[in-house]
DNA sequence: CTTATAAAAGATATTTTTATCTTTTATAAG
DNA sequence: CTTATAAAAGATAAAAATATCTTTTATAAG
């Protein structure tokens, strides 16, 4: 569904995010390790995400990435994958071709456009903070290594 | 959402169909260039979906592709994405994770099982001969290039 | 049997994605 | 000011996906 750098992405934040709430500054080293990702490569993903100004860094000793909680509740994982990914998910035809389009449809546009809105709309109408929130009790840890 | 391989391999079966459905076999050449695909790289995605029996080939003067109407009431979407993208996409993890489990659910895990299960049973309740049927009247034109 | 045609199979090349390594910049602390 | 730390930036490298080219096999037709 997302590509690699997008799942490290998405893992990295989640794991950011909770970091800060418990009041953690984290290292690219410490993210890598808990998402179970090559930490160069999570190196300049969090790069991209700082840059779009998704989380924040600071340099230098004591310094890190974080995420106030403030801002996870406007963080949406749309804005994620777009930047990561690009916005093909969300505007691509199922069967590749150039453009999809309503008035010129592919013999899957109808069926396919169904499941790319629900996936836009699930991706839009869920923030980071949502995904720290437990669903079902107070103790469901965030799963990201596995 | 699909590799290039697979959308290449989508809209060439289409096409077979379709040209079956009129009375002709039809070739490589022809399926790329109606596809707007790459000829020697479809040629080699036709070989795998003739050799996982969704589509027919004859060798030799007058051969080509072909599949017959009555098979493309069986064949479904599914089938197609899964010989040339694998299973990643009906049972993968939404973050990347090795396995996605809900007795172990990763953050993002309820929200994404319901796209996925959706895609999933489009995919699975799709068959080739659904997309040769126009859906709002009889003249709908198969789209594949763009 | 020979020739022409078209797919199958195999080998190679290119591009994109993923991953790593090195150098530079910022900054906290002594 | 110097040192240590950690991210940023830039340069390479490796792997995977996409694409092409060449050789082989099957077969229809003369
Ligand atoms: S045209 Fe193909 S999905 Fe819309
Ligand atoms: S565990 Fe991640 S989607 Fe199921």
């Amino acid at each position: 569904m997302f590509s690699k750098s997008c799942e490290y992405g998405m893992r990295a934040v989640i794991y950011v995010a909770k970091q800060t709430s418990l009041g953690n500054k984290t290292s690219v080293k410490e993210i890598a390790s808990a998402t179970n990702s090559p930490e160069a490569f999570t190196g300049k993903i969090l790069q991209k995400l700082t840059k779009n100004n998704i989380i924040d860094s600071i340099k230098g000793p004591y310094g890190g990435f974080l995420i106030y909680e403030e801002k996870t509740k406007t963080i949406k994982l749309s804005q994620i994958v777009e930047i990561i990914d690009g916005d093909k998910i969300y505007t691509g035809c199922g069967l590749g071709l150039k453009e999809c389009n309503a008035k010129n449809p592919c013999p899957i546009h109808d069926k396919f456009i169904d499941i790319r809105s629900s996936l836009k709309s699930m991706l839009e109408t869920t923030t980071v903070y949502d995904l720290l929130k437990s669903e079902t009790g107070e103790d469901k840890i965030l799963q990201l290594k596995r």
